[in-house]
DNA sequence: TGCCACTGTCATTCC
DNA sequence: TAGGAATGACAGTGG
């Protein structure tokens, strides 16, 4: 019993706090319900049925639809639907296949069969408001509310019809043409050829255009009357509706399009919207897009879009070829990157590629050394400089980075005036990552890894002070690299006096001559390395040599060696008359050349006369 | 302070 | 013949 007390009053303090939190979800925004299970079972519940009375309708919807087109029949004739005889007519043993077709999933139920204009008038009431998007300038469009009803030549004959979604009076055409035509709508083949296309046409190009007053007038001979599937009685309500009136605004098919790229060439896009008439005027963005596409979104995928327009628009002017010239003189700056291409096709003769042009941008991409703050020598430093060129001696590979910029050196303003735009565009991608103390134009190279960059990389080339110092009014990489072409008609399209065409000249041709002696020398030590090389590979095949001579003279002395243990061995056999041996020492076997061995006494000169002089024969 | 490697430059030759 | 490549030689610079 005690612990029922303290259960419930536990209980009933929790209630108490559970209030508190609740009171205090209240001012929050939150109602208690948002936090009752059950209270939320029962939306889920409401939600289930709204969504089946919807389905109910649509099923119904579409019943009705089979009802009506149950009563309506071809007429052959005029290719009107006209009503179905009563049901107790017998069913015509000639229908046509078109009938047939037409009408195969249609119910058969005569029950509910309805007149004509109980037809019409079910319709009224089934599509009241689809139907009938009511622009200011249609007001007076006649009976606007049943556009199924109307017949072929009403329906598909009329741009106005079709651009607007509104029933206008038709414009009546040729009794001939208008019957050919209408057989030809009357094909099934040919209506649902017409509704693939429809659906196609729908998709990618049935958008109004913002008002455009010609945009209505029926002067649009492209204009396909793809919206005449309207009337057939084969589609079901929704591919009406799609067919009549699922022409989304522009805001839409620009969402459309943003958001799925691959829909559409943006080039066929541009063009289209520019092409189709408007449609329907009665739609907006937000009534029909917002239906899909929450505002926000469409806002943003139609930046998206109109961002990507603007690339496009933008990347095709700049698609055109530039010429050398135009390429180098873009931007000094960025003269680099492109001389790069143009200067590595120059090299591609050569068998070295020393130029270092990679080295300096790929550590410090479009980055200039005069951003690098080390720049900023007073007159009288470059003029120390220039009086003692090797203080100023840099990279090389800086030279190809080297950028003029405007406010720093009045050296390239011609230049830069020409090229503002793209070194703008070029330097957007770094103004987000920039660096302010880059900015600045202050130390520090911002791809400097290991250790700060040495002192000579960051100050100008004699060649640069020089240029600078008589306002020549070109990059030197851009003086350097430049065909020979344009390099003169750069020459000619500035006035230069003679210093500065001398110093140019001989700033092409130490620049030329520097990355020569660069290649020479790369040439020089891979010569090098190829006759280190070839002296290693010289110097084991002589140490093969004569690790086998040793082995020969080895072999050689074996031979000898058996050869003389041989001889001795014959020589001892041999005997004379008296059976005695011979002495070595006074004969020698010798062999002749037909392969006869002969025992010949040894000519012993000195010793002969000796011995014949102690002991003559 | 001398040595050495690297680099720029000049003069020359060759293509 | 001009332009450029190739190369030996010299000199400056920095480690």
């Amino acid at each position: 019993m005690m612990m029922e007390m303290e259960v419930m009053h536990s209980t009933q303090k929790d209630m108490d706090l559970i209030d508190i939190l609740w009171n205090q979800d209240i001012d929050l925004g939150a109602r208690r319900e948002v936090f009752d299970i059950n209270h939320r079972q029962k939306e889920h519940e409401l939600r289930r049925q709204r969504e089946l009375e919807e389905e109910k309708k649509l099923h119904l919807m579409q019943e009705q639809e089979k009802a009506l087109l149950a009563q309506l029949q071809l007429d052959e004739e005029t290719g009107e639907y006209i009503p179905r005889p009563p049901p107790s007519a017998p069913l015509q043993p000639t229908i046509t296949p078109l009938a047939v077709t037409q009408n195969a999933g249609f119910t058969q139920d005569t029950g509910d069969s309805m007149s004509f204009d109980e037809c019409l008038q079910l319709l009224a009431e089934t599509f009241p408001v689809e139907q009938t998007p009511t622009p200011p300038v249609c007001l007076d469009a006649p009976d606007v509310s049943v556009p199924m009803m109307m017949s072929p030549k009403q329906l598909a004959l009329s741009p106005d019809t079709l651009s607007s979604g509104q029933p206008t009076p038709p414009q009546r055409m040729s009794p001939d043409l208008e019957e050919a035509l209408l057989e030809l709508l009357s094909l099934p083949e040919l209506q649902q050829c017409l509704n693939m296309q429809m659906e196609d046409t729908l998709q990618t190009t049935t958008y109004p255009l913002p008002a455009n007053a010609e945009a209505q007038t029926p002067s649009y001979p492209n204009y396909p009357p793809v919206q005449a599937p309207i009337f057939n009685p084969l589609n079901s309500i929704n591919d009406v509706k799609t067919n009549s009136l699922n022409v989304g605004p522009a805001e839409f098919m620009n969402t459309v399009d943003g958001c799925v790229p691959s829909m559409a060439p943006s080039n066929a896009f541009r063009q289209i919207k520019v092409d189709t008439p408007q449609v329907d005027t009665s739609f907006s963005g937000e009534g029909f897009g917002g239906v899909f596409y929450p505002a926000a979104e469409q806002d943003e995928c139609k930046s998206q879009h109109s961002q990507e327009e603007n690339e496009i628009m933008c990347d095709s002017p700049n698609k055109v070829a530039f010429t050398h010239m135009e390429l180098y003189s873009l931007s000094p700056g960025d003269s680099f990157d492109r001389s790069k291409q143009s200067l590595t096709a120059e090299h591609l003769d050569s068998d070295s590629g020393v130029s270092t042009n990679g080295s300096p941008n790929e550590r410090s991409p479009g980055r200039s050394v005069y951003g690098s703050g080390s720049f900023g020598y007073s007159d009288s430093e470059m003029e120390e400089m220039d009086q003692n060129p090797g203080s100023a001696q840099s990279d090389y590979s800086e030279m190809f980075s080297l950028n003029f910029e405007p406010d720093h050196l009045t050296v390239s303003e011609p230049v830069s005036e020409m090229t503002e735009q793209p070194q703008e565009h070029e330097k957007k991608p770094d103004q987000g990552n920039a660096d302010p103390e880059e900015d600045s134009g202050h130390d520090r190279a911002p791809f400097t890894k290991d250790k700060p960059k040495k002192r000579s990389d960051v100050r100008l080339t004699r060649d640069e002070l020089r240029a600078k110092s008589l306002n020549i009014p070109f990059t030197v990489d851009m003086i350097i690299n430049l065909p020979v072409d344009d390099f003169n008609e750069l020459m000619s399209k500035h006035q230069l006096n003679e210093a500065q065409l001398a110093l140019v000249r001989d700033i092409r041709r130490r620049g030329k001559n520097k990355v020569a002696a660069q290649n020479c020398r790369k040439r020089k030590m891979e010569n090098i390395v190829g006759l280190e090389g070839e002296l290693d590979s010289l110097k084991e095949e002589r140490d093969c040599l004569l690790d086998e001579k040793s082995k020969n003279v080895t072999s050689l002395k074996e031979m000898k060696r058996q050869l003389n243990s041989l001889y001795l061995e014959v020589f001892s056999m041999l005997r004379d008359e008296k059976g005695n041996s011979y002495s070595t020492s006074d004969y020698s076997l010798q062999q002749s050349t037909d392969g006869t061995v002969f025992l010949v006494p040894r000519v012993k000169k000195t010793f002969r006369r000796g011995e014949n002089h102690l002991s003559p024969l």
